[in-house]
DNA sequence: ATACAAGTTCAAGTCGACTTGAAGTCAAGC
DNA sequence: GCTTGACTTCAAGTCGACTTGAACTTGTAT
């Protein structure tokens, strides 16, 4: 196939098919001309790849689940994430509870209901990015799994 | 107080408290001579934008929640991103069912195992990020509360 | 009075996942 | 034989939420 075929096949356009092959996330097999050509199986691998991205991996996380050879996963690292999700899935359960809570309550300032200080509590462990400067500091990777 | 004051009671650097000010997201109380002068209610503000962000609001929304005058909220906002965590809670909890399933099954290739195919419908979904044109286009925040 | 730590401004950098643009290559149809 | 349109490469731009750096000012302690 050749990657206009690719892309609509698997809905993304082919710059970002390019970009993907550079990263090493699938690969093409050949070339006509310049021109890539893909085999039929590359879209199995993209719909791994947009489940992974769907499921809140990041690109170099997916690229390490194929391991060398074949496109084949990596247990632990699927097992390690469906635990994050769990945790995510009930942040987020309080938190929609919390905002229901929130819309519906009419006191005159909600630090003073204990309902919405708990959501506060469960809110303040779901930080969202902040580590930028712990850059070669090695162990990024590694200390979540500790 | 100051900005040191602040940063330690939010858990947040200073910059961050600057950069928060200039979005309009908090204010300064006043000046000592070129230093700013925080009131302590401040950190209520604080709280209520790391829920907000905590529950998947963007600065801009949370922004917007604040109502002209006084830290009040946008009902209809509220409810709103509730519902759409909602949708996210199912997806997600898809999601790590079909984390654990893939990790636990041993057909020879996940796309003959109907599970992991009812997976990936769901994975479909919940596309992440790629409109990145429609930029000038208006609708954007209008739309999803059609 | 002077040092200096801690504040300030403003511009630019960062991170991830792509997209966009410019400039070039090439197979196929007229 | 020449245009055309789909492909190619490579560099640079984008978006959100901050962070970082350089150059400067100031309150406070000595």
């Amino acid at each position: 196939m050749d990657i206009a075929e690719v892309a609509k096949a698997s809905g993304l356009p082919a710059s970002t098919l390019r970009f993907y092959e550079e990263k090493g996330l699938i690969q093409s097999s050949g070339r006509s001309g310049l021109r890539r050509l893909f085999s039929a199986n590359v879209i199995e691998r993209l719909t791994l790849i947009a489940l992974g991205r769907s499921a809140g991996f990041s690109l170099d996380e997916i690229g390490e689940m194929f391991t060398p050879e074949g496109p084949d996963i990596n247990r632990t690292l699927l097992l390690a994430k469906a635990d994050e999700l769990d945790r995510k899935i009930k942040e987020l359960t309080a938190m929609r509870d919390g905002l229901r809570h929130a819309a519906a309550c009419n006191a005159p300032n909600h630090f003073e209901c204990p309902k919405f200080l708990r959501l506060l509590r469960v809110a303040g462990k779901n930080r969202v990015r902040q580590p930028n400067k712990l850059k070669d500091n090695k162990l990024k990777r590694g200390a979540q799994l500790t």
